[in-house]
DNA sequence: TTATAAAATGAAAACGGTTACATATTACTA
DNA sequence: TAGTAATATGTAACCGTTTTCATTTTATAA
């Protein structure tokens, strides 16, 4: 493989101004320019950008930890952040750590190993350990989605504790008042907002909570399978369940058909995030849209500002969301 | 941050002895291994994995180009990559293409620019111009999938003219004779592979093949859909529906609910992949389920023995695929 | 034309490791 | 105990760039 030298060689001058020409041709002569690029597609001159990386010290690559790409919400978050990170000439190294703190650490130590610049972590646990920490006594980090705000990374989330108000109320102006919920993982903050815009709306229309209403999940289909199974065979049965996600909704939607309940006649279902599966389920789901891409894009131009030293306070983008209403919400049966 | 020199000095031994502790530590003596190790803990030693690549010439990383994350059945591959690249000692760098070839060329360089030692890619299409061939004239690479199988280079995928016709006789099976088939893009070679699957069990069984009987698509619920629209409304409509992947058959399915034809009393449908929301679609998906995970394994073993020069000849490993029949398919009606 | 500033280029020192080779130490054999 | 082999360690070159600093060339002004 042709290396600088080569190059240097074949156009006549020394490497220093065939590096130059590379990273920076308005400091080199209109004339030496040509020569040396000729040069570089005479010998087939491709960088080892493993050398340029090293030497520079700026790898230009943003590590993401996701917790499964296999979540369709994330993979459009992702798409997001490769959109913008390639305007801003970085690469993003995706890490599917499925939850797996080995996998995590593995990606997150490609930051304190000069691998990486940056990582953005999409959930919310902190997979760091302090060893790791830098020269700052902070990671070039951005948490996005699921935040664990302590103020000292920059975060961009959604409000979902309004998004979920906003659902509850929805279904409470349909005249529902015995309204299910089938929670996401008790760990995820994300979850703990959502219960609480929940309650809220609840409270804002004088209906009492009721713990009993509250069914555990964690996101899966299988979840809301199990959900949907106790809720249908429930003594007095809610006539609306608010899911976490979509894919929990859908889980349950199946349950409640296999128990011969009509949706939304005998029971309204509500998702959360709108994955493409959403409008094509039977009937198509009601949920809440986030602007995927749009975390993405965001969650990339804060990390590198970070990194530039644009930034001085954590700053905490929230995004808007919307509450798209489709056939799983009607008016309440009893 | 602290650096080779750094724990030399306070062990009082070379940086050679460090870098020996640290990568052959049988080759120095328990005595310096034991200071070493306390200076590395002492000046919190990090080593620079960019520099520590960039000189050994291995980076240990490997490229993997997936046309989008977002499908169920590459997630559950890549899963399977990361496990295996996890045990090698292999970081996987994902690359989100969206089937964007800028995105594709982009994360494929790479390799030529030493930034990963190799690259597995999940499609068809060969993204890499001839500027990329290395040393040998060929790139270290391996196809999953769907494979342009030119003998070039080794590849792990399905039997999926086996699978496709092993389907089509289950649906011959129960009786039916007029069975549609929802394709994807021609420029697939999988398709190619199903569709020539579908026949052999059409020819097998003395049916005439008729080509209006076979529908564009594209793998997304959308194209599903829009195909089921027409399906439904046609004059002599078939009894069963063969799609070429689980979304496009739950498409499919959403516009025969619409039309109010029973599934599968009316019309059956079959899917391929076994993707998570085919058991809880309504009713429950019959289609092929593929050893994703495995498929992942394999591909980064192949490429690793490819790396080490392990392989000779390019080898091509077959998946054995596997019929799971649920609700969705039943004896033909008329 | 000459003095001076500006622009272009080159020489060589980093960057942080690995590793071939030389040297010093230890262990073994006779 | 001397001689030799095996083991442990150190010295310094090297990987392919970037970048500082010195030097040369070109442009500008007087």
């Amino acid at each position: 493989m042709a290396n600088i030298r080569d190059v240097a060689d074949n156009a006549g001058v020394s490497v220093a101004t065939v590096s130059r020409t590379l990273q920076q041709p308005e400091r080199v002569s209109p004339k030496t320019r040509n020569k040396v690029m000729a040069a570089v597609q005479a010998v087939g001159y491709k960088p080892n950008l493993m050398a340029v990386k090293f030497r520079s010290g700026k790898t230009h690559n943003l590590v993401v930890l996701v917790p499964t790409v296999a979540n369709v919400f994330f993979a459009r978050v992702i798409s997001g952040m490769q959109e913008a990170a390639a305007e801003l000439g970085y690469s993003i190294l995706l890490a599917n750590t499925l939850g797996n703190s080995d996998i995590e650490s593995h990606y997150a130590k490609m930051v304190s190993t000069s691998q990486a610049d940056g990582l953005i972590q999409l959930r919310a646990n902190n997979p760091l350990d302090v060893s790791m920490i830098n020269d700052h006594g902070l990671l070039p980090m951005v948490n996005a989605c699921e935040v664990i705000d302590n103020g000292q990374y920059p975060v961009v989330s959604l409000d979902n504790r309004a998004a979920a108000r906003a659902m509850t109320e929805h279904l409470i102006g349909k005249g529902h008042s015995r309204i299910a919920m089938v929670k996401g993982p008790d760990s995820s903050p994300l979850t703990q907002e959502r219960l609480a815009g929940y309650k809220d709306a609840l409270a804002n229309a004088n209906i009492a909570f009721d713990e009993k209403l509250l069914f555990p999940g964690d996101f899966t289909l299988q979840a809301g399978y199990n959900a949907g199974v106790h809720i249908a065979a429930l003594h007095n049965r809610p006539t609306a369940v608010f899911c976490e996600n979509d894919e929990t909704a859908i889980g349950a939607m199946q349950a409640f058909k296999q128990a011969n309940l009509n949706i939304p006649k005998d029971i309204s279902v509500a998702g959360f995030d709108d994955i493409a599966f959403s409008a094509f389920v039977d009937p198509p789901l009601t949920t809440i849209a986030q602007p995927a891409e749009e975390f993405g894009r965001t969650a990339v131009t804060l990390l590198v500002d970070l990194l530039n030293g644009k930034i001085r306070k954590a700053p905490k983008v929230i995004m808007p969301f919307e509450l798209i209403v489709r056939e799983s919400t009607g008016e309440a049966s009893s």
